[in-house]
DNA sequence: CGTCGCGTTGACATTTTTCAAAGTGGGTGG
DNA sequence: CCACCCACTTTGAAAAATGTCAACGCGACG
């Protein structure tokens, strides 16, 4: 069996202990293939179980009464989706697959179970969860306070960050599955004024498209502009025991 | 010694055995007051510690570097504050006392301790956590998705749900200590803009301004015109087993 | 070949911001 | 007790940003 790429995720903060890792594959189930664009779970449906993220992207949004749609933020491999819903029996958000993808389920209770035998890796998803967190309120801060081209510029280097943390190196490029659309309702503008000011990141030489391909060109210029930090390089987890032998 | 705020949170949504309890009782230390308007913390500073909100309101905060600022989110007593910084040695936000307040510590070690001799706790804050996260995705999606009246409408609904958590009745009223320019700052929108539409809000009939004190008239017609969600009456823990005696 | 979803562009409308000034009220020192 | 001050709120007019509506182009796909 490919190993889960929750654990991949969670080694990346920390070693983990045979124990821990058996634990965590005891208590993935039943992968499934999403095709991009289906949804996996919408709101108000019974959500008695999480997913692990093993392959593609997904989105989670909220659709409001008006049919205006905010999406949340974007799961990549290794991401645990659909924490969000743990204290409620219903799931808040809607889960939509933005490329092919894979999951595995890891059902409330054997998580329950996990927090009970495992208190580190409880530990160390309590991190991921203040880090996802802090992801939203760096969205929040941009959609707040920043106009349309520092909103932009903030969302390409947050998903830049991301993958450079599986992609193993310093990546410049990348392919960005989102319509117009997708990112007018991530970062709270019209399609219309998404495409203009993409455009007008291009005239600035901020960035390069080809397609769905996006290069980001000046890096540096971008981050100055936004006040960006990425913090994705690591999470703090020394306050946490070693794991039991 | 008075009951900590923490406890009588967690209480709300599960019972707890004497030993959850005690465990909480023995990690909470330094009762501290914080004066209306003073710092508790500020971004890049060192924080091996948490804090729980016991009396009086907190808010939390991101400067950027032009000087604006986004407030992210309010703590009232019973949250347990800097959360979002575990994951990192330094402080990511700003927190600082909208009224008179008094927190106590709760170091991030004694919560690993937590985490490691009391599973049940762990999983109630991480379920905590997790209606952190929608608290600040409902947020995002008022400030991205909706008009300067409908982000009013919801902040101010959403205040008074979290009042009523405490209050343990139906309130229609409470004081709000914020400024225009702090109300600003939360739902992304110009002092100047928040006078405005409070006005046109009262006008309406919406809403009853007496100086600080807000009270609300119409109730209905704000949750239908943002449908908002009151998601503060109660959390899932069934997935969590019962406490050790 | 036609259709459909998506991106682009233009003209115009609306919302929100900006800048400036005046009003208000509570607190403080004389 | 009064006068002043300071932070905050309110108001007006003009500017800027963003949204809306509509048309067109383009490529994928049946």
């Amino acid at each position: 069996m490919r190993k889960s790429a929750l654990v991949q995720r969670l080694e990346q903060y920390a070693t983990l202990s045979a124990g821990e890792r058996d634990a965590l594959d005891w208590a993935e189930r039943r992968e499934t293939r999403v095709p991009a664009g289906e949804r996996l779970l919408g709101r108000g449906e019974n959500s008695d179980t999480l997913y692990v993220v093993q392959l593609g992207w997904f989105h989670a949004a909220i659709r409001l009464p008006t049919g205006a749609r905010q999406i949340l933020r974007f799961h990549f491999p290794g991401d645990l989706m659909g924490t969000s819903s743990i204290a409620w029996a219903q799931a808040v958000h809607d889960f939509t697959a933005v490329s092919d993808a894979i999951v595995s389920e890891l059902s409330k209770v054997n998580l329950g179970r996990i927090f009970r035998e495992q208190p580190r890796l409880a530990g160390l998803l309590y991190a991921m969860s203040a880090a996802e967190n802090v992801a939203l309120s760096d969205r929040l801060t941009s959609v707040g306070r920043m106009d349309s081209l520092q909103r932009l510029s903030t969302l390409i280097l947050d998903v830049l960050a991301r993958l450079r943390v599986t992609a193993g190196g310093v990546i410049d490029s990348f392919d960005f599955p989102l319509t117009q659309t997708d990112i007018g309702d991530t970062v709270g503008l019209t399609k219309v004024h998404v495409s203009r000011t993409l455009g007008k990141m291009e005239d600035l030489g901020l960035i390069q498209r080809n397609g769905k391909r996006v290069r980001v060109l000046d890096e540096a210029r971008m981050i100055a502009d936004t006040g960006f930090v990425d913090r994705y390089k690591e999470i703090e987890s020394s306050w946490l025991a070693p794991p039991p032998t």
